[in-house]
DNA sequence: CGGGATCCTACGGGATACTG
DNA sequence: CAGTATCCCGTAGGATCCCG
């Protein structure tokens, strides 16, 4: 890890916190490449917007939910609450009465799995500027090369 | 947050807190959907496993890193390591020898985001059989329903 | 209201071949 | 070795219609 002398020392023991949590999984190559499996199920865009909408509203029915999340197809909305649902992210309460109302929540699973996710959404809000700054330069540095 | 009434005392509290790290970002909406648009970029399955793998490693060349990222194509590892350099997540250094030699290493944002991440796969490896049950069971009710 | 069923298209992404 | 360029296919995912 020669490669990380030029962090802050913060910055290194966050990395060797990281890393050391990591292990594991490793120990049977099997169980990495099926953490491997469920981490491309879960990190995808609409199941992590979708996760914090419920984690931060609680409870909410269909067509609420798909108004907090943003530019969500009614399919897309569907087709990922079912996964979720099948991986007992999220439970599905039918009431049985005209016009339907179905609710939608996190299980105590997809709550932790919130919580998990919350420090990329810190870290998104922390760094926005920093990332377009930074966008803005490659680009610049792209087109003088070209 | 009625909702959550059914969940242990410890996971109300991490939900609170995962709610309380957010808001920051909710004061322009413009911010949020920023946010989101940064999720969404980062939030990729290859990303992902680059950013955990170049963590863990340290610092490595282009084939050395096709090599722990399993199944990626080397298309798909050009591409996404452009997206994350161009994102500062990573700093590409070509040493000018034949054959050519070029290393990546995260800087520091993007280990910041890898540290950002190790909730998620710590979530993942911890609770890898819970979701597979979760998943059994929901097939078997889908078959049953039938 | 909350979806399911279809249709259709754009594009993600793999395989292969070529280059400095 | 580390890409770039080309071809090509599957499917993610949007639009639309319908139904209980």
């Amino acid at each position: 890890m020669r490669a990380l002398a030029n962090f802050t020392t913060a910055e290194i023991e966050r990395a060797k916190r990281y890393a050391s949590a990591i292990p594991p999984a490793d120990l049977d190559p099997r169980i990495g490449a099926l953490v491997n499996e469920l981490i491309g199920r879960v990190a995808d865009k609409w199941t992590m917007m979708i996760l914090e909408t419920l984690a931060e509203q609680g409870e909410l029915r269909f067509t609420r939910l798909s108004e907090f999340v943003k530019g969500i197809s009614q399919k897309m909305l569907t087709q990922t609450l079912r996964n979720m649902e099948r991986d007992g992210l999220v439970i599905c309460t039918v009431h049985p009465v005209v016009p339907p109302k179905v609710e939608y929540r996190l299980t105590g699973l997809g709550l932790r799995l919130g919580s998990a996710f919350c420090g990329v959404w810190v870290w998104a809000a922390e760094n926005l500027d920093h990332v377009e700054k930074a966008r803005q330069l490659f680009d610049g540095k792209a087109k003088a090369g070209s």
